[in-house]
DNA sequence: TATGAATGAGAATTCATTCAT
DNA sequence: GATGAATGAATTCTCATTCAT
């Protein structure tokens, strides 16, 4: 086989393997097995076991990183140019989850696996983390310097953005079989768009808005908070 | 030493362990040498290596467990006197970020360690995680059958609750070193109420009262979306 | 409670707990939980576990050794005095069934946990049961030197003796549950009598003897061998 | 080295090992450096220190029941075909001789470790014991029908038989150094001849072609018992 | 006389990695 | 390029025995 596509067999193996049975539980020999291949020729192509994750964590990330980019574009584009940007929000947050339901094996490795597994992984998760937040982090700013959400502390907006994200994915792409990506990414939309928009008639453009692309539709507000 | 002593020592000594090394590189020897005894002796206490692990990941839970119900408690109780609803979710807000304040190492060991180290970690944890997530349920249920939030879909909500506090306190307190927690619970608070309240004057007093309570002031609203 | 009884006490423990547990598996822990006492009491009558056990495999063999020397007196006696030497003999092979029908943890504990577990109880084991060879021996070759059985090879018919027995007592008295001791005892006897007694009016009257105590009879001689 | 060649060593070297040092004294490491080989690799070839040992205790007992398994055959064939029975059955008694002979280390690991080490080695000696029995069982009823035995109880005759081989196999052979077999299985022949056979002509002319066979030779029978 | 917490030497076992073929 | 037998450092766990109380 040629080493090229020896390679690619071997990482694909390999992120079924670390899905299946967990990074530490997984050992070089399923993956030989898994690829009908010799022990020794593994280590002809990678120069460990924590290699082959390192790059799987890496080819996760760096696609991510690529959308999240890509996401921080579009905005800040829809943003400077007066356009859409409530759309270009929600098309992001659809992008999103649809990367995280193609690669169900990834995202199982790198939220299951990568955090507790080793130093190396965690540093680089963190790393990368670090990179997604910096980008909430500034795609928010730049949101909030046009006034097109309120005054917030964004260190923590990030995180609470960050956190309900990967769990939702985890919970509702994950877990959920084959969930509706529409309805979950406009319950996810209307959460934030509520809690950083500040109120008003764009808020309420935007819920409208909202609601006619599919989703529930909360028909009237209802009781006082003593 | 008295037993119930020498156990409760052996559970701090070990979670400080777990957060420092890791699950997987933490050997029976740091813990024991940690605590200035022998070998043997910690098998006294515990099964296995294994089994402290366990029941760290029980304690945590058992505690939060107990916290969260309490929580749910007040919140009932408020909610059917008529009593300060916001105040008393604050209140639990402040409460949960407290808990994790005060149990760090617990707290790191749970979310860093127990998913990818060990397939009965994360049986357990995702059983533990269950549970919590059950708790948030009733408790958006009963406000909102109490019209106190807007219609949603709860298991979402329950999603992005957990997922953001998740993240805020791995973020802000296991990181932040020691943060203000009040200006925490209030950032966090204002984000889920007004994600979460219908608007109209309720939610409009509802965060003039938190913006009485010490949290920064934003003032009014002010753009459009497009 | 009184040293003597006490030590009596875990002593009969003991030897329970090995015959249950095997002597390898049962920890000095069974013994003294058996015994209701505390773990260093244990050490307060005995220098080591081996110690105990040792000491059990003493009682059995000094008892067993006393019956040999027994059985050798009275056989001995019945031969010089002219006696009814079947009979002694005969009563002798029951006295060896009852003394272990009526020990049976004993025998247990001597016969499956004493020879692989310890050299120093193989040694222990091989020196009583050259003591007990010795002893068939001296009987053979007492037997033979009156002519009362054929010529044979004294070793070897040791071997034969001993093995059988110890072989019939595990099956048939061990495992046997209440067997009938007195037909055990005509089998065994007629095998080795007409094994060893030279054939003529004397065998016949031997065998007949046998047969009117109650065992099965073998009616008449029937095939001829090639 | 070749897997098979290795396991084989493997194999020779425990069975030398255990009957050396014993099964509980015996290290693996025992076994490796006696193999010249590293730790790891003895786990390459067995599961555990357990699994040899098992291992050995079933080679054992495989290659003697097939052992028996002829020997039944080949007296079948006699008895059936009126052939030398005598013959044949002395010749089956010289075989199990030579088998354990020749298989010193595994006779003394299964007759001296076995039992005592481990519940389950016990167990599996047991029940391929009771498989042993059973073809002893087998062979002598199948004379007992041909009349060439006199009419005994089954069972005890093969405790006995079992016994008394066993006992002249340990004391005989194993410690006896290099014995003179022929002699030894004349002196078992003669023993188990005259005890099974009737009495009469046949019985004679048996003892008769023993004694040609290079047998001692018992002149003349002598005294009268009792 | 009694206790039971503490000990620690010693054994089995794992598996990522190497290297001679 | 490919192999897979061999490695051995590192780790967990056991339990008879001790000794301060």
């Amino acid at each position: 086989m040629a080493p090229e596509a020896r390679r690619e067999q071997l990482l694909q193996v390999a992120s079924e393997v670390f899905a299946a049975k967990g990074y530490r539980m997984a050992s070089v020999t399923d993956v030989v097995e898994g690829a009908g291949i010799g022990r020794g020729t593994f280590y002809l192509y990678f120069d460990s076991k924590k290699d082959v994750f390192l790059e799987l964590i890496e080819q996760y990330f760096s696609d991510f990183e690529e959308l999240l980019r890509d996401n921080h574009d579009r905005l800040r584009d829809s943003v400077k140019s007066n356009g859409d940007v409530l759309r270009t929000w929600r098309d992001n947050i659809v992008r999103i989850l649809e990367y995280h339901r193609d690669n169900p094996s990834l995202t199982y490795v790198v939220y299951r696996e990568a955090l507790g597994s080793d130093e190396d992984f965690s540093e680089r998760v963190d790393e990368l983390s670090g990179v997604a937040r910096m980008m909430f982090h500034e795609q928010f700013d730049l949101m909030k310097q046009h006034r097109l959400i309120r005054p917030v502390g964004l260190d923590i907006v990030a995180s609470i953005v960050m956190g309900s994200t990967v769990y939702v994915i985890m919970e509702h792409i994950m877990k959920g079989g084959g969930p509706d990506l529409q309805r979950l990414a406009d319950e996810v939309m209307e959460y934030h768009v509520r809690a950083l928009m500040p109120p008003g008639p764009g808020l309420e453009a935007a819920l409208r808005s909202l609601s006619t692309k599919g989703a529930r539709q909360p028909k009237k507000a209802v009781a006082e908070v003593g």
